[in-house]
DNA sequence: ATGTAAATAATAATCATTCGCATTTAGGAG
DNA sequence: CTCCTAAATGCGAATGATTATTATTTACAT
């Protein structure tokens, strides 16, 4: 069975949606996004499909932030950076775990390294600014 | 009001527990670790007290590991290993996330910085060894 | 004794995610 | 073109972890 566009066009969509976008969106968000150009869209599928680029390793999940997972589909290794007030992810740039990590890990578990991810928390530029307000 | 060892049985026996435990438990465990013990523990109380103790500083979370949220009581900087196959959790000793970073990320972000978590995922040696096992 | 404020138990509610199943779709074979 | 199969999807129900609610209990101060 050969892979033609219109077989896969909610799939596909999906996952575009993920590659174009450099923010890093939960299942719900991209369901919102294609909701309108899409209008039969299930958020089942939605979920189905990311998590099948999840194992398929053409996107990440980055874990939950306040309760619900958020992907990315910058796959090339960054760093992380999460606001706990408002839950928004920004990418690092310039800042990465050297590569010797992974096989100095392997070999303390004895086991295999698949990935590995730096995140930083803390309270964004925005964040603080609205916080100095309110307390002024 | 004092602090007093009776007031606060319960929420002091569930930081105990976290202390004294070297893995990254789920609330569910705390929770049925400490049943035998005291019998009209409800598991909405472990709840409430990870949650403020993490408020407090007084243990971390490492965010979700299938489904369900992990905390440690170590919280001295450390680097953790998840095994995506059987969902244990081991941590790094040796290996650390330089100290410089923290203010590079503040300077990059421009907001501040509060914690920061470097996770290694792969499938530990025991996963590694069964999975061999099933294959042969 | 009595008032208080915090801590808790019990249970209901919430909400993200997954599951089950009927339907649709694409493409190949006859 | 029609029938067939397998994958993809929509819909809605189910699941399960976490949180909220509310009445009760507890420790302590007055």
């Amino acid at each position: 069975m050969e892979r033609t566009a219109k077989h896969f066009r909610k799939r596909d969509a999906i996952l575009t949606c993920l590659l174009k976008t450099n923010t890093h969106p939960s299942a719900d968000w991209v369901y919102a996004q294609l909701k309108p150009e899409i209008p039969d869209l299930s958020l089942g599928t939605v979920y189905r499909n990311l998590n099948l680029f999840k194992e398929q390793g053409q996107i990440i999940s980055l874990g939950t932030v306040k309760g619900v997972e958020r992907f990315d589909g910058n796959t090339t290794p960054h760093v992380h950076y999460i606001c706990e007030a408002c839950g928004c992810v920004l990418d690092l740039e310039g800042i990465a775990v050297p590569q010797e990590l992974h096989s100095a890990v392997a070999d303390t578990t004895g086991g295999q390294v698949t990935s590995c991810q730096l995140t930083f928390t803390g309270v964004c530029m925005a964040c603080k600014n609205l916080n100095q307000e309110e307390t002024a």
